[in-house]
DNA sequence: AAATCGACCTGATGTAGATCAACTCAAGGT
DNA sequence: ACCTTGAGTTGATCTACATCAGGTCGATTT
């Protein structure tokens, strides 16, 4: 059955697809691009707080978020939520189920979300015959181990202003890696999503926004923030102390 | 050059050794185990606090360790170390260089220490012949994911109670599926150390593991550790709260 | 338009863990 | 035997952030 194409975001291929040198820049000629092109499936848009996979869940795909934006989370040990992570366009989610082919997280949509799956048993076939994919996967996964570890240094040893500047700055580059405005964002997530992410309360991180809007570091409108000083937000990640 | 045998704890191959199961349990055939043995390097053992790769080095191997135990560690964005593993027999490390070609990590070893270095090169071409080598190279990478967000877990919503406990705990069965002992540890890494890579201060560490110890749930010697009660640990994970 | 609800903000107060400081103890070094 | 050094412990105090307790605002319901 073709799909039909039916909003202005869905490209008909991974080859005229717009994230096509971030998502899967594998250096594949013509024909295997159409093998890779054919395995995945581009879904309809997902509404916000609709779910992609569940905790528990086998594991079957991974996933590139095309436009919109989710977040991955896990119940721990005592059974609170922890969000693991925030997927912005261009970036490829799901590599939690791999190694127990179980999925450990719940990714959720934080708006309408328009995604591709990615079979991976299909994907591991594909990787049989053209070793550059596999090798791709590895090196996605092994980001994935680098971005973990940063976040990790970053909860280990850090205040709230520290964290969340370098949230901020964090999501600004990914924005930017799009093509989209650095300076100007919209968050997708709410206030307690942040705060659960940094290990902070929702009051802290609405406190830190408000002593960086009164500094004139940027300007808070609801989930809008605009970025007026780059330079004192990322002087804050190395100094530890600020200057009065 | 052939390889010769000096101490007690040196497999001639990997079809003798004894982690051979947890190492790389790759159902791999006598002819395929032959290559990979021929490939891994059994470098003499390294002295305390000597390096095996430095934050910045080109990637070239990944290690497993045979005896002992490795720290590794990264410099973040102000400058101050921030550990980011410890690896005990029959883990693999190493990985943190493989996204960027470059380590972002120092690795040394905490006391004597054996490992294997594996060169990621040949065991990648050692990969296209054999699919299930790349397989489970994919599979590695994805419980170190897992790892790491376990550990992201731990330190964005827990206590100083709950972090060590969790510590303690995860170090217990680490050693435990090596058939040591779950309960008498010996911890190898300095408290400065510990309170590092769980976001604490020395002197945090130094008063919980008394704390612990007033409870009965343990006792300390030094660097040596016995776990008297493992449930009352595993409850405090769960319960937040401690029952008086 | 009144009531409900949820996300967010703000102020007052509490506290876990950081910081500062002094001490112990074991390992080397001279 | 004495001094030094560094790791660890313990106590007193401080503080960043959590917690608690109202608030506002905008969207949705009635």
């Amino acid at each position: 059955m073709e799909k039909i194409f039916v909003g202005f975001e869905r490209p008909l291929s991974c080859r005229t697809c717009r994230m096509n040198s971030l998502c899967l820049p594998l250096g594949l000629d013509a024909d295997d691009l159409h093998k890779l092109d054919r395995l995945i499936e581009r879904k309809k848009p997902l509404q916000p707080r609709e779910g992609v996979f569940f905790i528990g869940a086998p594991f079957t795909s991974i996933y590139a978020v095309r436009s919109g934006s989710i977040k991955s989370f896990c119940i721990d040990a005592d059974g609170r939520e922890q969000v693991t992570g925030f997927y912005f366009p261009g970036e490829i989610f799901g590599w939690d189920g791999l190694a127990d082919e179980q999925h450990q997280n719940t990714a959720i949509a934080l708006e309408t979300t328009s995604i591709c799956e990615i079979p991976y048993e299909q994907l591991d076939n594909l990787g049989n015959s053209i070793p550059s994919v596999q090798k791709y996967v590895i090196k996605l996964l092994s980001r994935e181990i680098n971005a973990d570890q940063r976040l990790i240094a970053l909860l280990a040893g850090n205040s709230a202003r520290q964290k969340l500047a370098s949230l901020l700055l964090s999501i600004s580059d990914r924005l930017a890696q799009q093509g989209l405005s650095s300076t100007r964002l919209w968050l997708p997530m709410s206030r307690g999503e942040i705060s659960n992410y940094l290990g902070l309360t929702v009051e802290t991180v609405s406190r830190v926004l408000g002593h960086f809007q009164r500094r004139k570091y940027l300007t808070v409108n609801k989930k809008e923030i605009e970025i007026l000083n780059k330079q004192a937000l990322r002087d804050l990640m190395h100094r530890a102390e600020e200057v009065e």
